[in-house]
DNA sequence: ACTAGCACTACTATTCTACGAGTGCTAATT
DNA sequence: AATTAGCACTCGTAGAATAGTAGTGCTAGT
């Protein structure tokens, strides 16, 4: 357990480090507590001994380690208020009432990134729950054709396909098919759907079944199961940690890794959680902080990626506007 | 005029260099060549003088100067047959039947940008070219629906919009009035024709119409006017000449602005086209070679960018594969 | 016309120095 | 018992000195 003095040296630490990436030494943190720079020496070595803070080197001022963040986050972090200025950027964005919803939030993520230097990401519903609603196809020319699929929370995804010798009729009398049969069927099991609803019926009544079946079956096989958008991964380059190129192709290669960033909901917590380092599953030096959000049909995860050395109120704000203003 | 000798040497160097991006001395050179070192230096201090080699200070080697570069393409590169090895993963993707000639071309420069670690670039055409094809609408729920607008070469857009007690009805009359009247105009003419020849009709028949032509019009005025794909941004990670924070920002920066890539197209020559350093109108730092493609409705600019010591003949000769894999 | 030879240049890597910001510890003070 | 002044010590940084080396330009001789 800590004692009183020990949390206000370790917040101002954490505060400091934040705002100026360099090691924390005694001198500074005296001036503004009350005491000497050998009494906080003292207490800094206890709050190392307790692994909150860490040294660069034997005679170094102190860092906050991963365990220093999350105490911090975890019990000296003031609530705070988002500023004004913050707050009216993002106003602008949420009281255009022509955008719809998905469109205010990647604008908003869009003015959140600009503002804070930091990654933001919306990961939105998986493919096994959004249904498939209705397909669409439009013919280009002969042998070529578009297939718009739309799902009920209004996903839309095309794809251009060819087919030989196929007359639009019977491509006409697929659609039908699909839009009547497997309408409302989860994406994920569409694929599945068509081969034992839909290939059986078409095998007998179209002609050319088998590059129908197919076409299809592409189409949704390929269907993007999880929607990510990842906006500012260049603030990355801003960040004085990531200044070499070596980590900045790590991070890269992460933020472009789907897969990876779905880790964020893997939790279903509802409230905001941060995760430190380690914890974001994601990249030993990041932090991720997100929640997830719902209104209607929409939702899905909002996420603010920076390094461990981020300003964790006013992330912590400004997605608690974000997501309050998102679901009402 | 250059003597056949300084040609041979300036060849030397650029291939030198470009393998290895470390100035190139007279030693290495009057090893390939059957002269003494001196007699290179010379030749090499003529080259200097004609502006075609450079040094990095008054006792380095020589690197190849922008024009020794121009020169270096205009004269002494050698037409190279794609490399086996090259082709056969280029033709892999090229024999997928099932793909659209689009997904083809953005597949197949994925493997260029892997195989040769530059980025590629493909411009679509642009919207004064793009005829509305149609327009498509999806209610997904009370207050939102889906608007895709589709182009008679196969681009497909959508937007989410939002209209307050709008009937489905009347936004199906304004559809089809749409499809009925405005079918096969550019897209960039789209919005002033809504306004003189939809707007009327709609303003007497149809309740809500402001909203519903709001909706519309901004469509259609959001329509991306350039298709850009841009592939393997993070290349430029790996090349040695942008290795730091600030020239990769630099460049990030402007592979991400359409608007200043749309200047690859500027030129309508079809042929393949290079354009090194300060040629490219990119960046000083870059090279960019191009060519014009066109299949039927779908054409288009291809470009790989890469860092000005890039392998000019195996970039073209796999430019020339790809213009000719896409012609038929 | 070519080349051997040489003085010269500037980058690179290494070492040394001085400096300063920080530490931990001890002993004195409150 | 808690605090603090004082001091020896550590380590990173910056700058200067050094030596080595890969290259040059020039001259003079083949």
């Amino acid at each position: 357990m800590l004692t009183d003095r020990q949390c206000k040296i370790l917040k101002l630490i954490v505060e400091k480090y934040i705002k100026d990436p360099v090691p924390v030494g005694s001198k500074s943190i005296s001036k503004t507590l009350k005491c000497s720079s050998a009494t906080v020496r003292n207490e800094m070595m206890a709050l190392e001994d307790e692994g909150l803070l860490e040294k660069t080197h034997t005679s170094s001022g102190r860092i906050p380690s991963e365990d220093g963040y999350r105490y911090y986050v975890d019990h000296l972090m003031e609530a705070k208020k988002m500023s004004g200025e913050d707050m009216l950027k993002l106003q602008t964005v949420f009281h255009n009432q022509q955008l719809a919803l998905s469109d205010v939030i990647v604008k908003s993520l869009q003015v959140i990134s600009d503002m804070t230097n930091y990654t933001t990401v919306v990961l939105g519903s998986t493919s096994h729950e959004n249904l498939l609603k209705q397909i669409e196809v439009v013919p280009i020319d002969d042998d070529s054709m578009i297939v718009i699929v739309i799902t009920d929370r209004g996903h839309v995804e095309h794809k251009n396909i060819r087919l030989k010798d196929v007359s639009l009729e019977e491509v006409k009398k697929t659609v039908n098919l699909i839009n009547n049969l497997i309408a409302g069927t989860p994406i994920d099991e569409v694929s599945t759907k068509l081969e034992y609803e839909i290939k059986p019926i078409i095998g007998k009544y179209v002609k050319q079944h088998e590059q129908l079946y197919n076409a299809f079956y592409h189409v949704f096989s390929d269907f993007t199961n999880q929607e990510v958008n990842v906006v500012g991964k260049n603030k990355f380059l801003k960040q004085p940690e990531f200044s070499n190129i070596d980590k900045i192709q790590n991070v890269f290669n992460k933020l472009e890794n789907p897969e990876l960033l779905h880790r964020i909901e893997e939790d279903d917590d509802n409230n905001i959680k941060v995760y430190i380092g380690s914890e974001s599953k994601i990249d030993d030096d990041v932090t991720v902080i997100k929640t997830r959000f719902k209104n209607g049909n929409t939702e899905g995860t909002l996420a603010i990626i920076g390094p461990k050395r981020m300003e964790y109120d006013r992330v912590v704000s400004m997605l608690e506007y974000m997501k309050e203003n998102i679901e009402r």
